[in-house]
DNA sequence: ATTAGCACTCTACTTAAATGAGTGCTAATA
DNA sequence: TATTAGCACTCATTTAAGTAGAGTGCTAAT
């Protein structure tokens, strides 16, 4: 049998099988490509493309009488090859950015809302993560008799509080050579240098009061690693019910319970951004993304930077046929807003 | 024609056909009621019966051959008269919420999320507010030459932070004195307390730095006062998916929208508790809800406390046939639960 | 006052037929 | 050889009709 291979022709009517199918949703039959496009064709020769095309396994028929709809490959393909960059007119969400852009968590909400809104699909948004954020100071305060109050500052202001509780008061002096201890250890470290070794150390120069001091020593290393703060934001969720290829009701409601859950969203979120040159945008399609609620949808994701070594990430989940080149060209445009916004805070 | 009245039986009769409808979900009809109740009545007499209450106005029929289901009045006369108050259950929950309680939101979020998976309904938590919340101290740190962090401890041991940026670097005796001013004049004092005239006071004492001081009380009295932030956390918003009567997608995704959404449920949860003697519980049916797109559930509120003059609520949503004995006696559950973590803490 | 009995209503379910979009294949055509 | 017209066939969707069952309202008997 002959090799088959995607000539010029079959990725045309490939594009326009798909381009049709992100507008209506619905399977795209001959007659229509046969029209739709400029190739002047039949719908005869059509279907004999379309065979191949779904031999190739690029496209595929629902059922023996409907018309084709794209695979996972055939999204790829396009996704990969044939998508033109776009310019979005999303100049107005700079604005409503700006607008919010004090309190870094309130902006996130907005980012992942305002997203939302402007694409009809389900947004989330992750809060920066400081992975190379190194200790500016420590510094550990009574509150009352029984209570300590440890304040963590990191690298960029980022401001961390801890309660301790103590069984025994300490005294005065012994909170100061704390303090002093925890800072000269600390301070300057990246949160990957301090190990546990580290905090075998201290405890030994602070021994004497070892059984407090350890716990708060444990306390102070929960906080600092603090892996459970990163945050993420997710909106418009309800988007979903508008694509009747995800309104079945029992997957639409996984795949809501996934988002407002936000759990399983760290494996989505937190993936290397490999490209750099591609601003990181990735997309998976159906079987690519990790998680299981969304096997029917596709996943595009980008990677914004506050400075070196600081990343969020900002995610955007709809159907298969999701209009791609909008939602790259959107989440383009977003990055180098969130770039903006950052750079004049700083 | 003669007036009817609500006798006995007719109660008994009203409470059988709730009761069975709450579990059901599907109108009952009057050979069900003849052999669900003790009362020992045909069929036919329970028609009859039923065909006054309809009448009155506490049930309804969705269509001429169907049995019955309760209208909004017989609910409510439900759940004022009729409600037995039952011990629930859940003292697990407790235990799961013990452990989460070192920081607020991180409990109000497992607050809202255990009541869901417990009640199988949509639930949302009111962080509380701190109208009369006393200041315990403040301290004012030096991080870099530039920045000064204002940590503000209130009662309760609520922590906030404030950076604020001076124009011109303070020496330590200034801060050393500015921390004693601060102290001397907010400790123990009520929020509302801390007016224009007592920062006039402060900017005095602390004259000859007015300029950046007066910065810094500003921003102090701003964090302070903190408005803002009345978060409100939800959680089992897909629940709602689960019940057929309210499984409409169109009305479903305006419900589960409101609750992403958070504006509106201000609404709900900034109504005062009136009736103190019922720990605050509040039932809203169908048209009671001030929200719109609640119109066809009901709503159950309750207020914690977490001491004087700091109270927060947690609202339940559900299908109109709520099974509400549960719903209240967790709700009460919750709220001594939550008094006791919150006394602990203190 | 209660109840048995019966005719009636209306929904939900099942089944059957009609519709129509779309295909695959074959034979004719350029 | 590539393209196309034409036709039989498939299958999801819609429409219609018929059935079953739950439940009612009313009347007459107890």
């Amino acid at each position: 049998m002959i090799e088959m291979q995607l000539d010029e022709r079959k990725l045309k009517i490939l594009q326009a099988i798909i381009r049709n199918y992100l507008e209506t949703g619905e399977p795209v039959g001959s007659r229509t490509i046969s029209k739709f496009t400029d190739l002047n064709l039949s719908s005869a020769t059509i279907r004999n493309e379309m065979a191949d095309l779904e031999e190739l396994g690029y496209i595929i028929q629902p059922h023996t009488s409907a018309g084709r709809i794209p695979s996972d490959k055939g999204y790829r393909l396009y996704v990969d090859t044939m998508l033109e960059e776009r310019v979005a007119e999303v100049d107005e969400m700079r604005d409503q950015l700006i607008q919010n852009a004090d309190k870094m968590d309130k902006l996130l909400k907005q980012v992942a809302k305002i997203l939302a809104e402007h694409t009809n699909y389900a947004t989330m948004v992750t809060s920066p993560q400081y992975r190379s954020r190194k200790v500016k100071f420590i510094q550990l305060t009574e509150v009352d008799k029984e209570q300590l109050l440890a304040i963590i500052v990191l690298e960029g202001n980022i401001i961390k509080n801890k309660m301790i509780a103590m069984n025994e008061p300490l005294n005065k002096d012994i909170i100061l050579k704390l303090n002093l201890v925890l800072n000269t250890f600390l301070q300057g470290l990246d949160l990957s240098e301090i190990n546990l070794g580290l905090i075998q150390k201290m405890k030994e120069q602070a021994a004497g009061y070892t059984n407090v001091v350890s716990d708060i020593l444990d306390a102070v290393a929960q906080a600092i690693s603090g892996e459970e703060d990163v945050q993420i934001f997710t909106s418009g969720t309800t988007n979903i019910l508008k694509y009747p290829e995800l309104n079945d009701t029992k997957k639409a409601s996984e795949l809501i319970y996934t988002l407002e859950e936000k759990k399983q969203l760290n494996e989505l979120m937190n993936s290397e951004c490999e490209s750099e040159e591609n601003r990181g945008i990735q997309v998976y399609i159906g079987d690519e993304t990790p998680i299981e609620s969304m096997k029917d949808c596709a996943v595009v994701t980008a990677t914004y930077q506050i400075e070196e070594g600081v990343y969020g990430k900002v995610g955007i989940i709809g159907p298969k046929r999701m209009d791609y080149e909008r939602v790259v060209g959107t989440l383009q445009k977003l990055m180098s807003d969130l770039d903006y916004i950052f750079k004049d805070k700083k």
